[in-house]
DNA sequence: CATGAATGAGCTTTCATTCAT
DNA sequence: AATGAATGAAAGCTCATTCAT
């Protein structure tokens, strides 16, 4: 049996992408079998040869949306600080790389795509990234690397709502002139245990 | 059927009011005629007597989302600190009143819906609370009272990051325990000039 | 808005003859209870407290629209051809006072909007005229007024051809200059015995 | 439901040509998207696929309304009566083939179905037919073999009048006994110059 | 594998009609 | 008598999906 990467794999790929894209770019209402097609250069009954049904291919657009949003969560740094760090870092490379997928994480469209267990999935991902997080936060705080007077609960949005600024800038055209290390070092101004020279 | 009478411009508003919060619950998949007027209590026929379409509905309701936020802009408060503490406290009484209303500045469900002209008026309501925030920062930063060693910008991201992890944990019935006060306070240690003794 | 009372039957005919208009501007697609209660002044409500159904005030236009085609057929002119010019001014007296009425006697428009029973009452009216008048042809051409070469059927035909002319003219806004008495001087040389000295 | 699949180009034509013999039979109120489906045999959703929508079609309609009508213009003969004589008779052989063709021309029911532009349009294909007849009754004035004691007007009226009477006596079942030929002879004798022998 | 054609279900909207005031 | 509000039925149209080629 051929183990070469079969084109009908590839296309799928292709599909689920398409569907991200669109999704982050005009939202769920705009996500039909006509535009996904059109946005392939397929025709709409071909996406049904690849795809059982609509739902099937958000699925597999929610699995994509997973496995890249997984692909931040690196357990193998050393410190929670280190980890942290390259995890901020990492979702940088991916925002500048596919824009849509961290859109994705910050507003609800791939939610509204999803059907039932979807959603529960879409959540599922998102939480993944929370608890890696926030189990950085915590270990950052018995080790007192990160700031304990506050909980950290703030911490976690503060972290988030940095993410989402930089996620949402790239819609608006807004080019923003810093570079992810910049922001690492604003951030990290906000969550150091000791506070750094004013 | 029964047929409950309502004065026209009621009707409307309750009409409006209903779509705010299908969309925010369910999303613009969801809002449709049918479910819409299940909402109100209504056949759906009766809401064309009230709006001319689908669109004049999401328009109005995007009418009364921009009245429900412009009410959170209190300019009157005296310092720039002032402000945004009020600010920061009336979003939360509205969190409380009305949760549909914070969780729609913070995804994109009502743009959704919205078409064209609507979107970009969703947008123009978010981006005047976004203004009033970042006035708010400059000011306080000039006065001293904030701290200038972040970017306003960044400091917006860590207050709008705090509003949208109150805004969302309403909706995955995490009960958050502590009052707006206290939040403000955590808030008010991220964005001050000097650390707060304690 | 202002209230208009008014007599019952008045209503009913205003209502019937505003029907009539419109069938004859605008054809039987635009004749909704809408533009009917608009066109006469009222609320479209209002015209359900004068007719059961709008098939009533259909059935009352096509009364109306028989009763002014039936006042053209003035039995007592004493010669076939008398009989046949009176006919012919009087509904170009007709024509001129209400210009709708003809012309709904040559399209389809007020069969359109009847229903059943309706439509053949239309037929049936139309063909009282018919009737009328290829009896007046049939005589004269038995008193050898009436020309005898061609059969009275296509005499008939001629006439009506010139009538629908007058009526449809008016339609277009092309102004026939010429008076009725010329006209029937017209149509007087196509259907004479023989030709007249001129 | 046994799926009958037809190429594209044919399908629009047979859906077209189903509203044209809707329209002639039952009036442009009859003309919906179920009924005009149902002529056709096929779902309402199929008609657009087809078409865009029901002007769409209605525009297709009176495209091949226009070139029906068109096919009786024929400039090729000799003199002006020849060219009468044979609009005349293909406008009879026309209406044996596709009676419904000839009635639209003389109700509004094609005009009643279409939609601003499309309405224009029919005035046009129809003024097209009288302006080719006018000319030819014009000429054939010049030339002497057509009456020029009656304005060329009445003499068009007089044609059409004919015309419409065979169009409509196929409607009410009235079978006509006589041949074009023998209609011809009919209408000459009203059109010629010197009057034949009676 | 790909696609043009076809369709049932569902959506927005219009319309005639009813009801409460 | 008149009207604003309400509604069921049907219209036009979209959409996911199936089928035949």
């Amino acid at each position: 049996m051929t183990r070469q990467r079969l084109p009908g794999a590839e296309r799928r790929h292709q599909i689920a992408d398409a569907a991200l894209r669109i999704l982050a770019d005009r939202g769920a209402t705009q996500l039909t079998a006509l535009t996904l097609a059109r946005e392939v250069g397929v025709a709409d009954a071909t996406l049904f040869r690849h795809f059982p049904s609509m739902d099937a291919i958000v699925d597999a657009a929610i699995g994509r949306f997973g496995e890249a949003l997984e692909s931040s969560l690196d357990r193998s740094e050393a410190t929670p600080v280190t980890r942290l760090r390259a995890f901020f870092l990492h979702r940088f490379k991916l925002l500048r790389a596919r824009p849509e997928l961290l859109r994705l994480a910050f507003n609800d469209r791939l939610i509204d795509a999803a059907s039932g267990a979807g959603s529960a999935e879409v959540r599922a991902i998102v939480n993944r990234s929370r608890s890696f997080v926030q189990a950085c936060l915590l270990e950052g705080r018995a080790t007192g690397e990160i700031r304990s007077d506050l909980p950290p609960r703030i911490l976690f949005l503060v972290m988030s709502g940095v993410m989402r600024g930089a996620a949402l800038s790239s819609i608006d055209g807004i080019e923003d002139p810093s570079t992810p290390e910049e922001l690492w070092d604003c951030l990290w101004r906000l969550l150091a245990a000791a506070p750094l020279q004013r």
